[in-house]
This record gives C-alpha cells, sequence and structure tokens, in this order.
DNA sequence: AATGAATGAGGGTTCATTCAT
DNA sequence: CATGAATGAACCCTCATTCAT
C-alpha cells in the first residue's frame, strides 16, 4: 500500500500524472495503463477518483482553460483608452503560460481537436468566450475610431487564428521563437497588418 | 454481388465512402464497419484496396492536401508587383475549395491533428511548404518595400494561424461567413492591420 | 490467358505446385494463393480443378502414399525363404523413394500428422497396412524359426518407428545419412535384432 | 466473477484448460474460445496468463518435454555395467508417463509436429537431447563390447523410432499394448538387436 | 476453360471498466 | 481507501471460396 494521501492530493496527483501521459502519447495513445503507471497508483483507484479516461481529460481541460481564461479575463471596461495595452498584457500573460507550459499547448491544440462532439461544443465555447473578448475589444475600438470597420466575427477570428497557428507551430516545427517575439509580432500585425 | 468497377473506380468509391464516413464521425470514431456499409462492400473488399484504416485515411488527406497545393502552389516569380494579386488569389481559391468542400475542413482541422507522431511529421511538411510559399511573398514584399521588417516565421505563421482559424470556426461555430467576406477581411487585416 | 494445357497436364501443373508450396510452409501455413502463384494460374482455375486447399493435399498424398506403397507391395508369398531379401528390397526402394524426394517425408511425416480427424483415418489405414505388411512378414519368420516370439504388433510397429524416425531426423536434423547407411543400419538392426 | 485463484493457480488452469481442449481437437483445430469455455474464465483473462494461442501450447509442451526430460536424463555414469538396467528404467519410466497421460502423446506426437519453424527447432533440440543420450549409451555399449559397430546415428535414431512409433500408433491405432508389454518387446529388440 | 474481383464467416487481440478482497 | 485480477464488448484483419464476365 502506497503512502497515504488526502483525497485532494491524490486526485492531483492522477491529474498530473494524466498531463504527463497524455502529453506524451496523446489522447488515444494513452491507456489508463499509462496514467496508472505513471501516478504509481492502482487501477481501482483511478475510479475512485476518476469516472475515467474520457473524464480525467476533461478535467485536465477544463484546468488548463480555466488558467488560460484566468490570464485573459481581466478585460478593461471603464478606461477606453487602454484597450490596447489591455490587449498586449493579455497576449503577454497567455504567451508565457503556454511557452512555459508547453503540455497546454499539445493538450489544447492537438488531443482535445477532433475528440468528439461533446467535447468539441465545451472547446467551441471557451473559443466563443475568447472571440466574444477580443470582439468586444474591436468594437470599443471601432467606437473610438482606431479599429477600422469591417467584420468583426471574421476579424476576431482572425486574430485568435494568429496567436493559435503560431503555438501549434511551435508544437509541431522546428521553429521556436521566444514569448517576446511572438507578442512583439503579433502585436505589430495587428496593429498595423504588413505595411 | 455487386455491380462490377473497374480497379480505379472501386478505389475512388472506397475513398469516397471514407470521406463521408470520417467526416460523420471522426477518425477514431470511425469504424472499418462504417466505412464499407457507406460503400456498400464487403469487409474483404476493403482491405482489398487499402492495408487498412490508417491506410485509406493517409490516402484521403494525401489527396486532400493535394488538392490544396494545387490551388496554392502557382506563385508569382516574374512580375514582383503582382504578388497581392498572387496571394490574393491564392486565398481566394483555397478558401473557395475549401467553403465548397466542408469535409476537407473536417479532415484537416480536426480529424488529422494529433493522430500519431508519423502522421504529424506529413502535416508539418505540408504546412512547412505552405509557410515556405507565404514567407517568399513575404520577403519580396519586404524587398519591394511594402512589408515591414520582423520576423518572417512568425509573421507567415500568423497569417496562416489567421487563415485557418476562419476555416475551424466555419467548422466549429455557428457563424458562417461567405467566401467573400473571409477573403475580404482576411486581405484586409494582411494589408492594414486593424486600423 | 495462359498456354492452353490439356485437363490433366493442368491438374498435374497444379499438384506440382501444391507439392512445391506445402513443402515449403506446411500444410497450414500454405496458402491457396501460394499454390496458384506456384502454378501461374488464376484462383478460379483452382477450384475448376480441386474442390479446395485440403483436397488438393489430399490427391497429393494419395499420390505419395501410392508411390511408396508402389515400392513396397510387391511382397514374397510363394519363396518363404526370400523374404528376407525381400524386405531387404523394400527397405532399399522406399528409402531411395523418400531420400530422393525429401518433400514426400516433410508432407508426409509432418504436414500430413494431426491434420485432422478424417485425414487420420487415412494416414491410419495406411500404416496399417504397412504394419501388415510387416507382421506377415515376422509371422512366416516365427514359424520358420529364425524370428523369436513375441507381440508381433509391437515388433513390428517398432520396426515401422525405425525406419520413419530415420526419415523424419532426416528432416529435423543436420545428419543427413546416405540412404546406403539407413539402409544397411536398419538391416543389421532388425536381423540381429530377430535372431 | 469466479472464485478467486492465486496467479499460479489460474496459469494451471488455464494450462489444463488448454491441454484438454488441445487434446481434443489439435493446434489448429482449437480456438482461443475453446480454451476459455474449458477454464471457465472470461477471453481478457486468457490473454492476461498468455500472450497468444501459440504461447500457452508452447508452454504446454515445454511443460511436458520437461516432464519427459524429468524421467530419462538421470543416466548411469560410473557403474557402466549397469547401463542396460538404466536404459530399461529410462524406457518404464517414459512409457508409464505416456500411457498414463495418453494427451501427452497426442501433442508430442501430434500437433508438435510440423507447427512452424521455431517450434520444429524446439522439437529438434529435445529429440537432439534424447538422441544424445542414446547415443552415449551405444558408445559405452560399443566400448564394452555388448552393443556391436555402426553408425551410432542411425542407430541411435532408430531406437528412438521404435519406441516413439508405438506410442504413435497407440495414439492411431486400436490396438493398445500394456505399457509393460511396450517395454518388453522394445527391451527385447534393443538387447537382441544389439548382441 | 480461364479469370480475378468480391465475399464474409471466422478468429485473434485489446483495453476501459468493474468488483471481490 | 486501495488493490489488481477478471471481465467482455468492441474491432481489426485474414483467407478459403464463389461467381459474373
Amino acid at each position: 500500500m502506497k503512502e497515504r494521501f488526502s483525497k485532494e492530493e491524490r486526485r492531483k496527483q492522477l491529474l498530473t500524472a494524466a498531463m504527463v501521459a497524455f502529453g506524451k502519447k496523446g489522447y488515444h495513445g494513452t491507456q489508463v495503463s499509462d496514467i496508472i503507471y505513471e501516478a504509481d497508483v492502482a487501477r481501482g483507484t483511478f475510479y475512485l477518483y476518476f469516472e475515467g479516461k474520457r473524464e480525467i481529460f476533461d478535467a485536465l481541460l477544463a484546468e488548463i482553460l480555466q488558467k488560460v481564461k484566468n490570464e485573459v479575463t481581466l478585460l478593461p471596461r471603464d478606461a477606453v483608452d487602454k484597450i490596447p495595452e489591455q490587449m498586449m498584457g493579455n497576449l503577454k500573460r497567455v504567451t508565457h503560460l503556454l511557452i512555459d507550459n508547453p503540455t497546454y499547448i499539445k493538450l489544447l491544440f492537438s488531443d482535445a481537436v477532433g475528440l468528439d462532439t461533446e467535447f468539441d461544443h465545451r472547446l467551441k465555447q471557451f473559443y466563443e468566450d475568447i472571440l466574444d473578448l477580443i470582439r468586444r475589444g474591436l468594437r470599443q475600438g471601432q467606437e473610438m475610431g482606431f479599429v477600422r470597420q469591417g467584420n468583426i466575427h471574421v476579424l476576431a477570428t482572425s486574430l485568435l487564428g494568429c496567436f493559435k497557428e503560431v503555438f501549434y507551430q511551435y508544437l509541431l516545427g522546428t521553429e521556436k521563437p521566444t514569448a517576446d517575439e511572438i507578442i512583439r509580432e503579433i502585436y505589430a500585425l495587428v496593429m498595423a497588418g504588413l505595411a
């Protein structure tokens, strides 16, 4: 029998193990065996804390999504003229969060994608929230005159895409730009396009 | 026994069935049974044409990737001042291809992602090619002075991301912009940023 | 379309191909594909001449068993004092037949064994015939006084075993005695043993 | 859920079930389903203990071969004049082992034969060991003068063959001699034959 | 008489989940 | 609380045989 942990510790331990396991082999490539091996816990114990493989993945993603939101939802509202700085701040914080935790990138951009309809819905909701945020920023910008007119939806989506792709390529490719480079370039693109 | 087809037709028929099946339930959710049911073909027949589920998916993706490339690789080279038009053209053609075949979007942006290492490599190669193309365009733009300096890699990746995300959201979300809107907005963003 | 053969030639051609194939990989290891590839004949053609894999194997074995019997059934009957020479002759002829056609050994002692109940019966019948022959020889030997008393069944079986095992080891092992050595030794064992 | 067993017991139980199943229908005729039905165990349980059908057969044969060796390897070495008795002892013990466990005969002389190359090798090794033993006995006999000169290899093989065939016919035929008869006859053949 | 694409029953193996201890 | 042996539905793939041409 292993050392005793509080319920909460055990859960954390399993979540961590699952993150490692999923990070290595992806959702489908990971077996419950991998997780319990990583956590050094018996098979049955796993099901004491989570309903199954799917659920622990959910929990993991929920955690990550929350962490991302935490870095981002603190938006302006009052001082409208600070929007650019605020967006810059969001950009910075999320970038650092992801660069510091590459496994988050893997799970978010790889394993979570196309898992199943239910999950797609959850992911959609998450991106919807983020997009909403961006759209609000854009609209305020438009009202203040420093953002041009145009289809806000496509615009916001594009911005999100810039951001996501950089991380996706970070995961896939060999090109590993620093957080600062990423932030600077995206900000510049947003501000002035390619010109 | 079903109607007789030439080997090539049968293969096509199976590929089409597979596309439908994968499009409905995604790679992991699809069983070989689904494909042969869709194709109205016996189990053994499937294995006469493909080594297995993985291989038919590969073939399908290869086909899609090729179709995308076909719309895109026709790049400038001589008349440098036509680069913007050319990129616009690429944008247009690929957009129409994808909007006309939403299943392509699903397979490319959802099922193909995070499948396994071997496939990641293939996808990486594909995006690498596209990124290369974009980078070449950007460099020429820089030389001609209408693209500002900056980290070309991140810039190109961002542009790719704008594009991909729009389609990804097209798949996920309820917002279905028309091909024209998509093209116009991305082009505007690229040209001038948000300003 | 291949050259035309008479029915009989085609059948022979298939039997030969089957012998080669079975000889290489054994009954279970051989697929119908192997046989038709070896025979350079289409799949359907095979079933035009034989009811199936099992039947062609049967035919093959029947042929071999017959060949063996042909070398052996020519037994004495009249001139009782010639029995030793006759047995020696049988020994010689069968030995040469098998050493010259090692595939026969493989099929007889390896693939045919334990195939199924129906085949076991056929093999049993074959050995029963051979054993009968040996027993008749032994009985005559007993009457004439140069074979000692004893359980004729076990004795005959043992003699058959001597013989079979030598060939089985010929197949399995690295020790490849010549036909002459084999004949001489077994004959000596039998003779000295029965004295 | 069935009664609980120790891992070792479960393994034994499966081996026993496999022996029964293989004994009934032979290796190729037996399905994993037969084994688990016989063992009254779920499909997955089987694969918890053995890698597959082939492996459990291997284990079974290894066990039988070991049992046979156990009855036989206790050879002379010091008192050379006791060789005949020792061989007689070996003969006796193995005969009783096999007569008491007819399934062993089936597996050894029927199913194990011609299974595949890897297995042929294992079987070859087994017989090689036995043959070695017999050859050693024969050589000592030659030195002491009660075994005549001759090709030791063929001689040893023949002796092994006598023995094997008796059991093979025991399996195949209707003639079921008692252990004593078998022993007496073979011994007599060997003794008188070598004199 | 010959062909070879199509068939589909059959068999093997995996792995998420359960539950008696 | 923890354990890990047992479960069995789910799936994949093979290959002997058929039959339209």
